[in-house]
DNA sequence: TTGCCAATGTTAACGGTGTCAACACAAATT
DNA sequence: AATTTGTGTTGACACCGTTAACATTGGCAA
């Protein structure tokens, strides 16, 4: 993504971002942010539309399918660009929420005695690396290799996590 | 990375790297594959030196230390530069080793009947998503939150994996 | 030894990019 | 009516990837 390309596309010149955006990080920072946001809705709804003890893997399925259809925005999201977090208060508030969001599908799960007890945050930052791992190979393509399909994967993935936090009673 | 950094490191002209690489891409892939080699010889140190059973959580310890200890290549290795595989077979075949290193602890696992049945391809892509996953919550400074140090988080990780597999049976 | 040639490096240039300063101008505010 | 604020433009600077044309050096063949 180039700030002149930006330019380019909304018909103006090159250095009209500038009235907008300090920074070309700041451009960027903008697009995590509504990516996060995004993201953040759509695992509301998931967990929402949950029938009580599948909050988890809706939620997983969401985020999954988050990143597989808008691909760009998340590599944004979690690249490099946005991965210091000088400077960008605003934007390390909204990416931690998605973090809460999982937290909170672990903590009902708890609350409904299918996992054993732990720290929340902790299990929440294990199952949030795998889905992050998880759409990072799928979106690179090295998914292809192995003989299951995306859904497939998730629904794996959820089913050994949620195994392995339930042996934890 | 720029091109003309790296020659002017090497106190040589901005044209010379050239003469080397044909490409800025082919410069990245070519230090990506470095990296590869450097994880595939730690992860293998790590295989060699467990004692039977520990093979997959050594695996993993060797794996996320790599990657806290060479963050540069690490973020090159699966940044989106090399994450394209076009004209670049030879980087796709030492990349997917890393893969088969993993399945590889899985098939041990497996062996020892410590993990229940299932497609160790699978399994592996699952093993290896959060170790990924982890690696850059990590190396984004996003484990902070967390009250866990990065080991403890590994060790809950694959901890929570192999329960979670291992119910399987 | 002499001559060729492959490997490597240098110079100079092109287009593209982030960024900034100076200027212009309409809308809103005072 | 005067001034400030917001937005856009022009023009420039330094940096970057890339290429073409030109040197220089070493080893190998005759």
């Amino acid at each position: 993504m180039t700030l002149r390309g930006v330019a380019r596309a909304a018909g103006v010149t090159q250095s009209a971002p500038y009235r907008h955006f300090a920074d070309r990080r700041a451009l960027v920072a903008a697009v995590a942010e509504e990516g996060f946001r995004m993201l953040q809705t759509a695992m509301l709804e998931a967990v929402q539309k949950a029938d009580g003890r599948l909050g988890l893997k809706q939620i997983a399925i969401a985020y999954v399918q988050f990143g597989h259809e808008h691909p760009a925005e998340y590599r944004i999201m979690f690249g490099p660009e946005v991965a210091r977090h000088d400077e960008l208060p605003d934007l390390r508030e909204t990416s931690s929420a998605v973090l809460g969001f999982v937290q909170v599908g672990i903590e009902r799960l708890q609350a409904e005695g299918l996992i054993g007890p732990g720290d929340p945050a902790a299990m929440a930052a294990t199952t949030w690396s795998m889905l992050h791992g998880l759409v990072m190979l799928s979106l690179d393509g090295q998914t292809a290799d192995v003989g299951l399909s995306l859904g497939q994967l998730v629904n794996e993935t959820t089913r050994i996590m949620m195994f392995g936090m339930a042996a934890r009673a």
